[in-house]
DNA sequence: AAAAGCCCCTGGATGC
DNA sequence: TGCATCCAGGGGCTTT
């Protein structure tokens, strides 16, 4: 479910709320992708000094290492000063001096995993080999162009990815393409300079248009406020199979790429 | 080494 | 109504 603007939009909803907290309890529910890697009761105690995030993982820096979440395909938080009753698919409440945040995830994808102090963060196995965050300063097109031209494979899946740019998932990979005006079946190595300076500011509009506006609301993405997002509403190309492109009219077509679906213009994006 | 496939899991939509 | 099938916003692991 979420990409980088869900879960970027989700961090703000509940940074300045959670940070200064104090950790009373944690208690874990089903099995999510990964094991805690601690007991939840060690927990108790540490502070939570604020929220990160990168790519499209959540870091809450405690007092003594951080916890690690991941929102997988269907997961969002919510957080509140009285939580009500856990429901069926909510595996973790992180109960804090300030309030609860609540991990709902029905597939369970997702992911809340410790990671100690004494191992550096970003040498973290997790996070180690993530490319460069796409609204950041470090993600420059003509690196871009170069990355883009030492691969052999065709440029959604490299968006895809995330070893050479990170959040970009498969609702922004079609409409940053789209904006491209570049086919997603385009080989890398053959895409110019010129084309991948256009995607590159094409991933940055589409990605920071979206975290304005909340988010994409599928199904039920929510913030920790419970506040939908809007962006499905403008989306180009994704889930618009048939349906006349908003640039020339053309049906939008679907393909699929490595067991994903994949939105374009066939007029727009010529090549 | 790098790319492509395979799964993990639940639920909603669709087809018979 | 029931049941089978397919699809869904991710990504680590295995296979090629």
């Amino acid at each position: 479910m979420p990409e980088l603007p869900e879960v970027e939009v989700t961090r703000q909803s509940f940074a300045d709320r959670i940070a200064g907290s104090h950790i009373l309890a944690l208690r874990m529910g089903k099995a999510l992708r990964w094991p805690l890697g601690c007991e939840p009761q060690t927990l108790a105690g540490r502070q939570v000094l604020g929220v990160r995030r990168r790519g499209k993982y959540l870091l809450l820096d405690l007092d003594q290492g951080l916890l690690l979440l991941h929102l997988g395909m269907s997961g969002s938080l919510r957080f509140e000063r009285v939580p009500g009753e856990a429901g069926k698919h909510d595996h973790m409440d992180l109960q804090t001096s300030q309030g609860t945040l609540r991990l709902h995830d029905p597939r369970r994808f997702g992911a809340v995993v410790f990671v100690p102090a004494e191992s550096s963060p970003a040498a973290h196995k997790l996070l180690g080999k993530l490319g460069v965050e796409p609204l950041g300063d470090d993600f420059h097109a003509l690196d871009f162009w170069k990355a883009l031209k030492k691969r052999k494979t065709v440029v959604k899946q490299v968006l895809l990815g995330g070893e050479l740019v990170v959040g970009v998932g498969n609702i922004y990979a079609s409409e940053a393409l789209f904006m491209a005006g570049i086919r997603p079946s385009t080989r890398t190595e053959r895409i110019s300079l010129a084309r991948a300076t256009r995607l590159h500011a094409a991933i940055r509009t589409v990605l920071a248009r979206a975290v304005e506006i909340g988010g994409s609301t599928l199904k039920d993405f929510s913030n920790a406020k419970g506040e939908s997002g809007y962006f499905q509403l403008e989306a180009a190309v994704y889930g618009r199979q048939g349906l006349p492109c908003r640039a020339c009219g053309s049906p939008i077509k679907a393909i699929r790429q490595g067991q994903r679906s994949t939105f374009f213009c066939p007029v727009c994006q010529k090549s």
